[in-house]
Parts: structure tokens; sequence; C-alpha cells
DNA sequence: GTTGAAAGACTTTAATT
DNA sequence: AATTAAAGTCTTTCAAC
């Protein structure tokens, strides 16, 4: 998997990167037929853009409340000095928690959890607590769903 | 759409939605293999999930340094008095902002915002701050890579 | 709601430019 | 690297349980 990209994508690249983002699940004649192709060259160029890293996994987008999970929570976290690794650890291994990043800040993680409801959300900062500082925010509406930035040539 | 969800999810209704969320471009058969079901059977599932909104769509996942966005930022957005809207607008305008949700507490927005560079990003947020209070982090790495919460019965 | 078989659609391979 | 054609595979339909 090259990690620079020492070159950016040309066009037809482009259009099945931008069709995949949209529906991961197009079949590769369509891909082909929006990228102007033919359905064996896209699928070489799939080929391609996955080893290279480019397109690195395919997920569904499920609806947390069919899990049993109607709540959504942002949570800073700043360990307690001497903690970093063991909070970096218990986050990890919380299940509840469907997304983390490590940032730079005051708040050294900033995690994404889901809950069944208010019971679970304080038994999980309870736990996060005993090794952190934390502050949540409960979600309440989704202005920006996950999409791509502008592409660049 | 079914918005409540009145009934939970069967196991080879997990089944599929969990494969679906690991890889969204695996085919019938092999959900329906992980299932334990005929692929007619599990098409119907299939279908079935995505007509009560359990499946919402399906993305790739896309490296943005591929698309010359090396940088992503977690910025945390106060609008000042009587700019809530004017805000949000912008919020939505503003092609980096990969992701947005609106949130309980102190700050009314957290985005997630893709960049070019630190130009890139001194510009959006001078902007963003002529109508709100604005702290951001830069994402260093991430412990935790965007994962399901456990299904419970 | 599920199965099995057949028709139809899609993907892959291989030869060619 | 891309295209065409053919072989192989997968998906959908439909009759039956």
């Amino acid at each position: 998997m090259n990690l620079h990209f020492v070159q950016l994508l040309d066009s037809a690249d482009r259009s099945i990167v931008e069709a995949l983002a949209a529906d991961a699940r197009l079949s590769l004649k369509e891909l082909a037929a929006r990228a102007g192709l033919s359905s064996p060259s896209c699928s070489e160029r799939l080929r391609r853009l996955e080893e290279r890293g480019v397109l690195a996994g395919y997920s569904a987008e499920v609806a947390l409340e069919a899990l049993g999970y109607p709540l959504q929570a942002i949570v800073r976290v700043r360990p307690l000095p001497g903690m970093l690794h063991i909070v970096e650890k218990l986050i990890q291994e919380t299940p509840e928690i469907t997304e983390c990043d490590k940032v730079t800040g005051d708040d050294c993680f900033i995690c994404r959890m889901a809950v069944r409801g208010m019971g679970d959300l304080d038994r999980i900062l309870d736990k996060i607590s005993e090794k952190s500082q934390t502050n949540t925010s409960l979600v309440k509406s989704t202005p920006v769903k996950r999409r791509l930035p502008p592409f660049v040539g």
C-alpha cells in the first residue's frame, strides 16, 4: 500500500471513487458506465485503487436505533497525568465507542459513542472519568452527513 | 422507512448487517452463506432491511491523503448570539467539512474537516470565526476506527 | 418465509490493438 | 492501458412447500 500517494487520481479514477463513496454496492458494469470505461478496465482500475490504499474498504451505513442504540454522544477525554496509555486502552475496549481520534489541544481524545440510554452513558462515563477529565455532548441532529471534500487536480 | 424500529433484528438479519458493515461489497451468495440462508431469501431480507431503513446506504472508505487532503481537524463551533442559522448554513456550504453534528452543551456544532494544509485550515476557520467562537483540534491518529456497537437482543 | 431450478445479468479471462 | 468476445459465476424470478 503506497502511503505517500505520489500521484493524485485521473478523471476515470475519480469517477470510480466518487461513485463508490456514494454507493459502495454499485456493480462494475454501472461503475464502468459512469467512468466511461469497459467493465474489464474498470475492474483493473478498481483493483489498483484498492491495492494503493486509495479505497480502504466498504461499509454499510447502519441505523444505530435499529440496533437498540437511540442516543449518540461525543466525548472529549483528557487523561489524568500518567494515565494516557491506560485511558487509550480503556477507550479501545469500550465497545459502545464507535470512533475515536487522538488530537492536539487540551483534550487528548475525541470519541463518538452510541448508547442504549442514559444508564449506559452514565456507567461508561463514570468508568472513563476514573482516569480522566471528560466533557460530553449529546448529538441532537447531524447537519452534515459523511461526505468527501472536493476533488483537487 | 420505519423510524421507530419497533422490532430489533433476528440472528440472520444481524449476520447480514454485520457482514455488510465490515464489507459492503460482499456478494449475495457470500452474505447468504454467512447468514445460513439461500441467496433468494437473503436477497429478500436485504431488501427489507433497506426498506425499513436499517441499512441506510453503503459507502467506500477513501484515503483522504489520496484526494490531496493530508490533514484532518475536529472543530467545535459556538455561534455568536443570533448567528445559529447563518453558521449552520455556512458549515453546510463549506465542502471541506466532511461531517457535522449539532450537540448539547456549550458548543453547538462539532465538525470534522479535511484540509490540504495549514493555509486551508486558517482560511476556513477565519471565515467561521467571523460568526462564532471556534476551538480546533488536529487529528494525530485514530485509535478507534469506525465500528458498530455490540448487538443487543 | 424458505427452497431449488432456470433464465437472465454480471464479472472475469484471454486474445488483440 | 483499453477493448471485445466468450466462459464462468452470481442474482433474480418463479413454482412449490
